[in-house]
RNA sequence: GGCCCCGUGGUCAAGCGGUUAAGACAUCGCCCUUUCACGGCGGAGACAUGGGUUCGAUUCCCGUCGGGGUCACCA
């Protein structure tokens, strides 16, 4: 079971419809709950509520059971005495903290207590430790193996001034009552288990059994550190929706991280949705991966390749709807623009040439005369470069050789047939053989044609562009390109 | 600083006492090809370091160094 609970026990770090956030967040990439939050004030299961602030009672009812049992005492010091005692342990080179001798509420007496609240001191609630620092314990995590700790001896609060518990106090009574088994958590929580451990021993609970997960890292200036939300644009989930990275590309890409024998699965089990993969924590890294954005979009560019022409349109198309108008005006003709995603798609060796949705625009401009007139610069003939001869191969092609019902052979065959004839190679191995016999080959011819019709040098396949595109809009690019020279 | 975790090519990583130390991304070269992309083939590139243990250490132990985490009335 996969339930979605809210710790918003810090009331300074509330965000206005954070959960609604997160719930559709988790959305965007197929994660639903089994229970618990499912939008910002609602939530299913029978284990609620599952917004920790709606708890409160609960876990005072927890406090005052330890304290009842001498398991937990009410706390008057201020902050600027606690300051001071850290100062002071600072000073003699000693740990810092709230525990033995330094623990001064700790053995106050009832009496004193209800004294001092009743002249309406502040109080918050500690725990009672019975931990002793010189013995160790000892604990497996399911993915970092065994570790060893000192026993927790700090007497932590548990219940704050505002009422509310802290994380370590809520963690062990939810987690009880919502009969949690496993706890996968970010390692930044791994050397509070010994803590933890004891908080659910004195409270009488079964702990949990513990995962704790590396974080991602970033190489920031030859260092690393964690990704950080405030920093590293890709570390918030909204990122890859604006970027158009496919979810499927970011599932895979975590995958790979997660779990190193995921590549070897997927190569194996091309069709395979990736929830039929069976991730092991076990078989996790227990150190942090560095993002690798370079990797993350080759596996776009695969997961994008076994795409239909379809999906890709849809995709492409719900996405420009929320950040490109302009590609969104030119998707609008449905069956034009299947036919241009088409091109070299859905084959035994599919083009691999975007990686995400903001890159289809810079794809296919040149297939739409309202991007390709307006992006048309000076041309960047290569080979071929003199503007009468240029003139002329187009002139030619125009006039004797063009007829969009040719198949793929003959279309080809007439370009080699027109190169023949001005004196250029029509095979580009007999131009490698013997250059002094050609003023160039085939190849610069069909840039020329390339050129005039995309204004581009590189392209997918001309006779399928030349298709797409057809006569009319082939004829009228053709001579525009010549009325330019 | 105390405590804890980690350290195999640029990156992600297999291997866990005897291997020519896998693979993927990136990179370089070649082939395929009308260009590009794809694909195929090949190249360069790694066990942080010093001591042990052992017939033999990338694998086990200790130290050093390096990286990370944590030491809140934040989670």
């Amino acid at each position: 079971m996969f339930f979605l609970r809210i710790e918003d026990t810090d009331q300074k770090r509330e965000i206005e419809n954070g959960i609604q956030d997160i719930v559709s967040s988790l959305k965007d990439f197929d994660l639903e709950p089994d229970e618990g939050m499912i939008g910002e004030n609602e939530e299913k299961g029978i284990y609620g509520p599952y917004k920790q602030s709606l708890r409160k009672e609960i876990y005072q009812s927890y406090a005052k059971y330890l304290i009842e049992q001498a398991k937990a005492y009410p706390c008057f010091c201020t902050a600027e005495e606690l300051e001071e005692m850290r100062k002071k342990q600072e000073d003699a080179k000693i740990r810092t903290g709230y525990y033995g001798v330094w623990a001064k509420c700790r053995n106050i007496t009832v009496e004193e207590a209800i004294n001092k609240i009743k002249n309406g001191e502040q109080y918050i609630i500690r725990f009672k430790s019975p931990g002793r620092e010189d013995r160790k314990i000892k604990h497996k995590d399911l993915i970092k193996g065994n570790v060893e700790f000192p026993e927790n001896d700090q007497d932590i609060v548990i219940i704050k001034a505002d009422g509310l518990p802290t994380y370590h106090f809520a963690h062990s009574v939810d987690d009880h009552l919502m009969r949690t088994t496993h706890v996968i958590r970010g390692d930044e929580w791994l050397s509070s288990v010994p803590l933890h451990l004891q908080l659910f021993q004195e409270l009488g609970f079964k702990a949990p059994k513990y995962a704790h997960i590396a974080p991602i890292m970033k190489n920031d200036n030859g260092n690393k550190r964690k990704l950080s939300k405030r920093k590293d644009a890709e570390a918030a989930v909204s990122y890859y929706e604006e970027e158009g990275i496919p979810k499927e590309a970011v599932k895979e890409y975590l995958l790979n991280i997660a779990n190193s024998n995921f590549e070897n699965w997927r190569r194996q089990n091309q069709e395979k949705d990736i929830s039929e993969f069976e991730l092991m924590l076990n078989k996790m890294s227990v150190s942090g991966a560095l993002f690798d954005m370079t990797k993350l979009l080759d596996v776009g560019k695969t997961v994008i390749s076994r795409f239909t022409a379809k999906k890709v349109y849809d995709e492409s198309k719900k996405w420009a709807k929320r950040h490109d108008q302009e590609l969104a005006k030119l998707l609008e003709d449905e069956e034009y623009a299947l036919k241009v995603f088409g091109i070299e798609r859905e084959n035994k060796k599919p083009r691999k040439d975007i990686s995400k949705w903001s890159e289809v625009k810079e794809n296919i401009s040149y297939m739409y005369d309202e991007m390709f007139y307006k992006e048309k610069q000076d041309y960047p003939y290569q080979v071929i470069n003199n503007k009468e001869e240029i003139k002329n191969i187009l002139n030619l092609y125009i006039e004797k050789y063009y007829n969009e019902l040719d198949d793929k052979q003959t279309w080809f065959d007439k370009i080699k047939e027109l190169s023949g004839s001005l004196e250029y190679a029509k095979e580009v191995k007999e131009f490698k053989a013997n250059p002094e016999l050609y003023k160039a080959h085939v190849g610069d011819v069909s840039t020329v044609l390339r050129v005039a019709l995309t204004s581009r040098t590189n392209t997918p396949d001309m006779y399928e562009i030349m298709k797409v595109l057809g006569k009319e809009t082939v004829e009228k690019r053709i001579k525009s390109a010549i009325e330019a020279l």
